[in-house]
DNA sequence: CCGAATCCCACCGGATACTG
DNA sequence: CAGTATCCGGTGGGATTCGG
């Protein structure tokens, strides 16, 4: 028989919470999904273009965890050269709500982060 | 003069989005600002306690991260022992609700992003 | 009790080269 | 065009020790 924690505690690890924003607070995801909302339908190279910095193997990393989540659908045409493309599923359409909503409060906040650091800092 | 991109890359790191989700996608953040949540004031022992695996090293960083951004603040009692104490700033009690959108999202639809890893897997 | 300092390893992610 | 494979440096974060 084991011992429960009596208060608090509720975070081990196991917490979905923890799970998911380890997925999104990753440095591709949110900005995958941020180009793919609006039901929009890109290809492998277009997804590339329209992020800026990240590398074939980083975006083809993050779509492949999209894809197993099961947020991103992806498409292979069998012609010559490959033609692939990917579109968010319904189950991740819903995760762009919450997402717009840390993308609003970021816009909304971020000079007010950015004057408390520079007091902060200013402090010493 | 520089050239502009056209279309898209409105993601370039320099993005506030990218910054808030590196700070609350970080292991703790999120945990720690969910025990505050509710104008809670908490011990350092006492989040310590509320939080299972956490380090000192990493609480003491990841307070010192949101007490710089102007999320918490950090109240010290001359005594002996010392006496330190944490609580949310207003501006701090704003994040609290898209991170309760994240958490919600997670919890309606963990299971579903569970059922589609392993119908993924499975598949082989 | 609260935290700073140090050591150290795992792993994230970039650069590059190679395939169908 | 859309990947896979390999190498490798930077760093996030745990364990431990020391200080006020």
């Amino acid at each position: 028989m084991e011992t429960v924690e009596l208060h608090g505690n509720v975070y081990s690890g196991d917490c979905p919470t923890r799970q998911i924003l380890d997925r999104i607070g990753d440095k591709w995801t949110a900005l995958v999904i941020g180009l793919l909302e609006d039901g929009q339908t890109l290809r492998f190279s277009e997804i590339k273009r329209g992020i800026g910095g990240i590398s074939q193997k980083m975006l083809t990393q993050t779509l492949r965890s999209l894809e197993r989540d099961g947020l991103v659908t992806r498409t292979v045409y069998a012609e010559v050269p490959p033609r692939v493309e990917y579109t968010l599923t319904p189950l991740g359409n819903t995760l762009v709500a919450p997402l717009t909503a840390i993308r609003e409060w970021a816009e909304n906040h971020i000079e007010a982060v950015a004057e408390a650091q520079t007091q902060y800092d200013e402090a010493e």
